[in-house]
This record gives C-alpha cells, structure tokens and sequence, in this order.
RNA sequence: GGGCGGAUAGCUCAGCGGUAGAGCACUGGCCUUACAAGCCGGGAGUCGUGGGUUCGAGCCCCUCUCCGCCCA
C-alpha cells in the first residue's frame, strides 16, 4: 500500500497531506495503534511502592466467558476515557482487567453445545465436563480480549485475571473460611429458588419476574364432618397454580371476615389425599377483596406460605422432585411435570364437581435468569450468608460518604435494599465454579470446613470417610472480592497496599445489587476499607426502539460489527441464529427503524465513533437507546476532525510546537485559544463528574462550530495572505490548538487522535503515544474575555449578512457590499480592524464601510438591526420587495413579542422592588435593546420599496 | 400492594428559579481550492393535567393521567 510511505521519516508535511485519502478510514487506520500501545506498554501501572504518582484504580467489571461480548461491553468504554484522562493528567493508572467464570450461565453454554452432540454433562462425568469448559473458556476468553482491544480499551493487560484462577481461588477458599468461622455462613434447610433445567438452586437476585396472562383457578374444599342443613358444606379457594393444593397443609382466612367466621377452627378434607386440613386465620397472608378471600396454604412451595406456616406450625410437605417432577407422594400425579400435573389436578377436580370458576388473571412468572425455566420455590438445604451484619456498615459507608454512588438516585434504591436485605444463598448444584471447601463425614455426619484442599479426616469424630460437598459457589461470590482478589489478598501485597481501595467502581445499574453491594460488604469485612471511593452507575444498552437487547427478540448487535462494518446476513445471523434471513432482517429493522431504508449493511462505522456515541449520553439514562443514525452522525464527527487536521498539516509543518500558548495579537488567535482552554476545561470537569456526555459535548461542540467553522474559515486569508508576521503567529497559534486537541479528544477517541497526533506537530521530547501526553488545561488556552466578546461581536454582523444573503437566495458566488453602522467607536474600531475577515466571509464586494449609527438611508440596502450594530445589505436589484417586507415583519413580531412580555414584567411593582438588582437591571437594558432594534426594523421596512429599483 | 424514575421541537434526549436547547429528521441555497460523512441559511415547542409557593416556575410543592423499571 501506498500509505506505508507515510511513516517514511523524511517525507515532507505536503507530500503527507496529499498522500491522506479525503475520508477517514478507521479501518485502516485501527488496527495498527493497539499493537503500538502494546509495544511500548502505555497501559501498564507502575506497580512501584516508590512511584510518586497518585494511583487511579479502577476495576473492569469482569465479563462472562459465556461467548463473546454484547453493545453492553462496549460501555466498558466510560472506565477506559476515566483511565486514559486520569493518566493524562499524569496519575498511575491502573485499570485492573479480568474474565468472569459466570458459574451457571458458562455451564449452560457448554451444557448445550454437548446436547448438540447428543450428550449430557452426566455422559462425560464431572471431571471431563470440567475440562471441556476450560478449553471453552480458553476460546471465549480469547474472542472476548480481542474484542476489548478492537474497542481500544486500555487496561493493564499483563495483569488479566480469571476468577478460577489459582490465587483468586485461594481468595474464595479463605473468604469461606473465615466466614464460617465468624458465623456468617450457615448451612440450613429453607425454601428456596429451584431451576428444574439448571437443577440448582437460585438466588432470589438470579430470578426474573415476568408477567404474563394466566389464570385464577377457583375449586372448594369439602368442609370434613359438615352438615349440609347448616349450610356451611365447602370453603372456595382461589389460586394460580391449583397443583400446588397436593402440597397443601392449611387454608387460611382473614380473622375478621364474616363470611367465614363460621368455619373457624373446622377443618376441610384433602380431595386426593387422605387428610384433613384446618382453616386457620390469618390476617397476614389474606387480603379479603382477593379472589374468595380464602388462601389455600403449601408452606413447601410458596414464600408467603413459608412463613404463614412457620407462624402456624404447619406441616411442610414437598410435592417436587429435583428434575422438577411432582414426588411419589403426589400419588397418581406422581412423576408428572408441574404443567401436566397442573391439567391433571384440574380435570380431577372437575370430575369431582369441585371446580368453582376460573378468571383471566395477570400473574408475575418467575424464571431463571439463565435458562428462562420456571423457578419454582423448594424445600432444600443449602448454604447461605448471614447479610445483616454485613449489609450495616455497607449502608454506613455511603451514609457517612466513604462511598459515593453517581448518580445519586441510587441511593434510596441502595439503602431500600440494603436495610431489607435476605441471607444469601451461595449454593450451587453445578460442576463449573469453586467447590465448597466443606467435607462431609460419613461416619458421624459432622462438616469439616478447612483452607486444606484434601482434607483427610473428619474434624469432629476423626474418621477418614470425609467427602467434599459436592456443590459450588455462586460465581457472585468470588466477584465479590474482586476488588482486592485481583491484588493479591489475602496476602498483603504491595499491590494491595498501593491499589485498594480503588477510586472508581462504574458499571451498570443492573447490577447495583448483585455486585457492587457484595463486593462493598466483601471488601469492608475483610479489608476494614470500602473498595472503592466512588460508584458510578449507567444505563442499559437497549434497541433503538427501546427494547431490551435479547437473542430472542432478535435485535442484538455484536459491537464490532458497528466498528468493522458488516453485512446484514452477519449482523441477522448473529441477532436471531438460526432462523431465515428474511424473517431475522425483519425483526431486525423493526428493532432499528433507523437502517431499515439501508440494504447493505452497516459500513465500518469505527471504535471512536461508537465511543464517542456511548459518551454521548448522559448518565442518568436508564435506557441507553443505540441508534445507528446516531453513531453515524459521531462517525460524521471523527471524519471532520481528520479532515481538520489533514487540512492544517501542510499549514503547520515546520512550526515548533511547545506546549505553551504561542504569543498571539490577532483577534482571532486570541480567541481560539481562550475557546481551547475552556473546552479542555469543561472536558475534564465533565469527565471527574461523570458526565461524560459535557465533556465529550464541549469537544464537539469546539471542534466543529469554533474551530472549523470560523477559526478555519477565518485565518484562510490570514495563511494565503502577505502578512508575514500574522501568517506565522496563525501557523503557531493553528499547530498549538490542533496538537492541543488531539490531545483533549483522546480519551475518547483513542484511534483517530494517536493517528492524527503522530502526524502534526509535537513538542520536543513528546512520548511515544498520545496516550502519555499531558491532558490540555486551562494554561494551554488562557481565558481571554475581551478577545471572546469581540468575537461575539464579529459572529453577530457576520451571522445578519449572511442571513440575508442567503434569505434572498443571492448566489454564493456573488458579492454584496456591506455597511456596518456602529454607535461606540470601540466597535468601529473593531470592524474596521477585521475589515479582512468580515469581506472573506461574508463575501463582500470590497471592504464593508464602517459608519457612525444614522438614519441616513443608502439606497438599495437591507437593513438588519444586531445588538450593537446595524447590518446593511447592498442587494439592489437582487430582491423582491415582497420577500424583505416578510423578513422584516418576522423579525418585528418577535422582537414585538418579547418587549411586550418585557414591559409586562417591568411595570409590576412587586418585580421591580423585589426581584435582584442585576435581574431589574437587565430586564431594562434588553428592553432598550429590543426598542432600538424595533426602531431600526421600521426604518428597514422604509427602504424595501428602493430595493426593487 | 410498596418504591423509584420519566412525560420538553416530528424522533431521541439535555436543561432544572430569571426572556426555551442539541443531535437527527424537515426545508431553501451552494460540488466555495480540509471535509457533500460537507458549507451557508430557515422553519418548528400553551416544556402531560389541574392547583399551589414565588416579583418570577419545564425547573420547587401537591393532585390527577399515562408510560417505564425495581421490589413484594
């Protein structure tokens, strides 16, 4: 290729510039920048207990080895612009990197791939299924690094870790330990979530509720021993899951129901089963307006009947098997699934004429997270952590601002949580994960809970016939210690000294709950420190339409498919596998209205360009609604900054570039870099308060309306002109501001800006990758308020004349000559001083006159009253009298609108008296301002008629 | 049932006590020698409803309606 050339040391500015194709093209020039970072180990933490550096520690929310990386990984994208400005500002940054055993959801993914081969995890045993998911793990951890470095992301690679790694799993072991020995985890029968697919049990966090259309079920229960004379035969319970009744030890009414205080204390007979069941009362449990107001009672698989039962000492009888089977004791429904059961017990019922009604009903389903199965509650004994005694100080630490959560928002959702909490149940049924360092002995059924990973012999009795259980953690246990795990604990490292706690926590809000609570309980316990300063929460990557992002709806998108460009038939096959293009298409494009007139595809859109889109929204937003019309636009974005730059380089070649503002007189250079300083300022002030979105925002904002709109523009005569001494303080002013920037836009355009950088102007002794450069501050760009009021003022007439050029469709080609027409001398002086600029852009024939105001009207010309000068148009015969009345009227009845709402406000006394001075004071001066320009309009609306002529 | 959040331009969303903003879309004119992935213009909003506080309210308080999400 052609562009290899342009590495050649000794190749001139020009020939570089010529040699830069017009477009940016990111994939081109992406690949090439990660090795180098690489290469010259810019991401790497110093690591050294003498580094003088401040640290900035920020722990990568570990992704799951379950595949490769979703749009929501792509967010990673906040950590990295936090990390790359936090190195900037010259800060040892260490953002620690890391993959996610994901427990069940890794387990699920291999469990499948095996049934597509026709066997099962029991086929192979648990030791070769074990070893069938590392070698997954070692693909799917591979595609998801690769992944991350498409995206750019500049953690400390070297320091990867694996949550089933050797010392990480030490840190499990000890944690469990230490634990159990503090009293804080338990082994204990409870009722608990049950997965019949995963055939293991679910924390409460690992359930999701869907709602969906069922039915409210309705039958009676003979009254035993009634007598039909008195009436009181049947009790009429209503219920969702009617083959729940097989475990049914209790029907409970509202004590103060007068419908049924005459079967208080009677009891009802069991239908299928030989037993009789009391009617208890309970006012906990029944809500009278529910249904019957009588509430059948199955404390083995119901939460609320759990603990009406234990408020009632009822028998607990479980009707369900593991594999989700209805148990021997079921009797003729034995071995049926809760569904069939579910039509078994109906029919029955009806055949014994106890059906009682049936109604449309909306019900919350629980399912597992992983698998979709309906979770049903089961009697089972598991392992749990004690929370309460570990929830406290985690709400202490963020009431007393050891911890902030940013947004605060989160707060209430934190604490409401929190001081609600449930002890957490840490079991698995699963062979992938780390297995429970306790050992069961047979001989005397005491557990031996030990850091020895063969333990030998039971620690109650001595017995050597000692078994480790069987069951493994819930991987959100070890996350929870990642923050210190990945340092080394429990060993006291100088990592661990010197990077915990971390600073920054960012992550999605989904997971508030599941980790950052864990990890703050984790890390207080056992470190006595919080593990990180701040918490900063984002919304959730949703389709265009708002939609969460699901392989069943068939509208996600791999990231990188964004950033290399890919095909639809790629992009639907990987939305929906398996189904027809056409009909994947159409979901597709349903889930993005925005492409759906697109045939080919999406082009290679670029990482900087989805980065850039990803900062573009603001943190509070729950729902973060990709569209690729949007990325375009960042896309768009990234191609003006190169073209920005490909622009200057011949410009700047040859200029020494120190870092320190170049000395500038010229309006125009004083003002640019009184704009730069602020934008960097805003910048960084936007990055450290998580409001990526006005940082990014200023840059853009910059970047295009400030310095390729009018510094550009404007400093072309300047560059092609004469003058030697303006055109070199304007080369050094534009080498500053364009390496300055580069500078200021890396965090979070990482590809584009190190292309760029490595290509302009540098300072002596700048380091290998922009990525060490200092970021820009406020001293690169010092404020200049009389050079920015100037340039409002310029911007203003220049803004009226091209107005009216335009408005009057004169050709872009042609000139007009200009009259500008000033009170204060000052601004005269001004005008006549930019003389230059004003002809070039507003493209006048010969210099604009400048004049004192005056009602002396020229013949021919357009009147526009601005805020401190008169704009007048020469448009002689180029304008239709009709048009320019509209114009005028226009303007007059805004200006109208406003002067009245202004006189409204200045006329009540209440306002004047009461409002702040400068407030009265400014209503007044803008009513001058809106009278004078009302003023100026009639006389404009006088000289239309001369314009035809 | 409890809690949290939202309702601002056609769409997606900023703004949060002092005269309504951005991007996209729409629209008029331009292939002006960095960029048509562009340039110069333009139009567009009783800021969900009803009340209250205030000199002044998208912005604060209350009511209602409608939409999300979380928990039970």
């Amino acid at each position: 290729m052609a562009r290899a050339a342009m590495h050649v040391a000794g190749a001139s500015f020009a020939a570089r510039m010529t040699e830069l194709p017009k477009a940016y093209e990111p994939r081109e020039v992406e690949p090439r920048w990660f090795a180098h970072w690489i290469e010259h180990g810019v991401f790497r933490a110093s690591g050294d207990p003498s580094d003088p550096r401040p640290p900035y520690v920020i722990a990568m929310p570990p992704p799951n080895v379950t595949g490769s990386l979703h749009m929501g990984h792509a967010l990673y994208t906040i950590q990295d612009v936090l990390s790359r400005h936090e190195r900037m500002q010259g800060r040892d940054v260490l953002w620690q990197p890391g993959i996610d055993h994901a427990g069940i959801a890794t387990q699920t993914v291999v469990e499948r791939q095996l049934r597509r081969e026709g066997l099962s995890r029991h086929d192979l045993g648990r030791e070769r299924f074990v070893e069938r998911v590392w070698a997954w793990k070692a693909e799917s951890g591979g595609r998801i690094a690769d992944q991350m470095r498409a995206l750019g992301f500049s953690a400390d690679w070297d320091r990867t870790k694996f949550t089933m790694d050797p010392d990480l799993s030490r840190a499990v072991v000890e944690a469990f330990v230490r634990l159990h020995e503090e009293g804080l985890i338990y082994r204990a029968t409870r009722l608990i979530s049950w997965c019949s697919d995963c055939r293991t049990a679910l924390s409460d966090l690992e359930v999701e509720n869907e709602e969906s259309n069922g039915e409210l079920y309705e039958f009676a229960y003979p009254v035993a021993g009634a007598d039909p004379a008195q009436g009181a035969t049947e009790l009429v319970v209503a219920t969702t899951r009617p083959e729940t009744m097989l475990g049914d030890t209790a029907v409970a009414v509202h004590p103060d129901d007068p419908r049924y205080r005459h079967l208080h204390g009677r009891r009802l007979r069991h239908p299928f089963v030989d037993r009789e069941i009391p009617v208890i009362t309970d006012a906990i449990l029944v809500d009278m307006e529910f249904g019957t107001g009588a509430v059948k009672v199955t404390p083995a698989h119901d939460f609320n009947d759990f603990q009406t039962g234990k408020r009632h000492g009822l028998e607990e009888i479980s009707i369900l098997e593991a594999d989700g089977r209805l148990a021997p004791r079921c009797g003729e429904f034995a071995e049926l699934t809760v569904a069939e059961g579910r039509k078994a017990v109906k029919r029955r019922l009806q055949e014994l004429g106890l059906e009682r009604g049936r109604k449309a009903h909306k019900l919350m389903i629980p399912r597992c997270q992983r698998c979709a199965t309906v979770v049903e509650p089961r009697i089972s004994t598991q392992w749990f952590v004690k929370m309460e005694p570990l929830a406290r100080p985690a709400l202490a630490a963020v009431r007393d601002g050891r911890t902030e959560i940013v947004p605060a928002e989160w707060v209430k959702t934190w604490e409401h949580w929190l001081e609600n909490i449930q002890d957490w149940c840490i079991s698995r049924q699963l062979w992938w994960g780390h297995q429970i360092p306790a050992w069961h002995c047979q001989a005397c059924g005491g557990i031996t809970v030990s850091r020895d990973p063969a333990v030998a012999s039971c620690s109650s009795c001595g017995s050597d016939r000692v078994e480790q259980d069987a069951d493994v953690l819930d991987t959100w246990f070890s996350s929870a210690l990642w923050p210190f795990s990945t340092l080394g604990w429990p060993a006291a490292t100088p990592a661990l000294a010197r990077y915990y706690p971390s600073s920054d926590m960012e992550t999605g809000y989904d997971i508030l709950f599941f980790w950052v609570a864990r990890m703050m309980m984790m890390g207080l316990h056992f470190l006595g420190e919080v593990p990180f300063r701040r918490v900063l929460l984002h919304g959730l990557v949703v389709d265009e339409t708002g939609k969460k992002m699901s392989k069943v709806k068939g509208n996600t998108i791999d990231p990188l498919d964004l950033v290399r460009g890919a095909s639809f038939e790629a992009v639907v096959g990987k939305a929906l596998p398996g189904a027809p293009v056409a009909e994947a298409l159409a979901k597709f494009r349903e889930a993005y209205p925005s492409v759906a007139q697109v045939e080919s595809g999406f082009p290679a859109y670029g990482a900087d360009a989805l980065r850039y889109t990803l900062c573009s929204f603001t943190p509070q937003a729950k729902r973060i609604a990709l569209s690729p019309k949007r990325i375009e636009g960042y896309r768009n974005f990234c191609n003006k900054i190169y073209n920005a730059v490909r622009y200057s380089l011949p410009h700047v070649a040859g200029v020494a570039v120190t870092g320190v503002p170049p000395r500038a007189t010229l309006l125009v250079n004083r003002w640019i870099l009184s704009r730069l300083g602020a934008a960097a300022l805003e910048s960084t002030r936007g990055i450290r308060d998580f409001r990526l979105d006005e940082g990014s925002g200023a840059l853009y904002h910059f970047v295009w309306d400030e310095l390729c709109d009018w510094f550009l523009e404007l400093t072309k005569p300047i560059l092609s002109g004469t003058d030697e001494a303006a055109r070199e303080e304007t080369r050094a002013v534009l080498a500053h501001v364009v390496e300055a920037v580069l500078r200021a836009l890396h965090p979070y355009a990482p590809f584009l800006t190190e292309e760029l950088w490595q290509r302009v102007a540098r300072p002596e002794g700048a380091p290998v990758s922009v990525a060490l450069a200092r970021y820009p501050s406020r001293a690169e760009g010092p404020e200049d308020p009389a050079a920015e009021r100037d340039m409002a003022r310029l911007m203003a007439v220049i803004g009226a004349a091209r107005a009216v050029r335009s408005e009057h469709e004169v050709h872009p080609g042609a000139s007009v000559p200009l009259v500008l027409r000033a009170a204060d001398a000052e601004v005269r002086a001004l005008f006549e001083r930019e003389a230059g600029a004003v002809a070039f852009l507003v493209k006048t024939a010969g210099p604009p006159r400048v004049e004192p105001a005056s009602d002396l009207r020229p013949r021919g010309h357009v009147l526009t009253p601005t805020r401190e000068a008169d704009v007048l148009v020469g448009l002689s015969g180029l304008v239709e009298a009709e048009k320019e009345a509209a114009r005028i009227r226009r303007r007059r009845e805004r200006a109208s609108k406003d002067l009245a709402g202004l006189e409204k406000r200045l006329a009540t006394p209440s306002f004047v008296d009461r409002a702040p001075p400068e407030v009265v004071a400014e209503a007044r001066a803008q009513r001058e301002r809106l009278a004078h320009e009302i003023e100026r309009l009639g006389e404009a609306e006088a000289l239309v008629d001369e314009l035809a002529g």
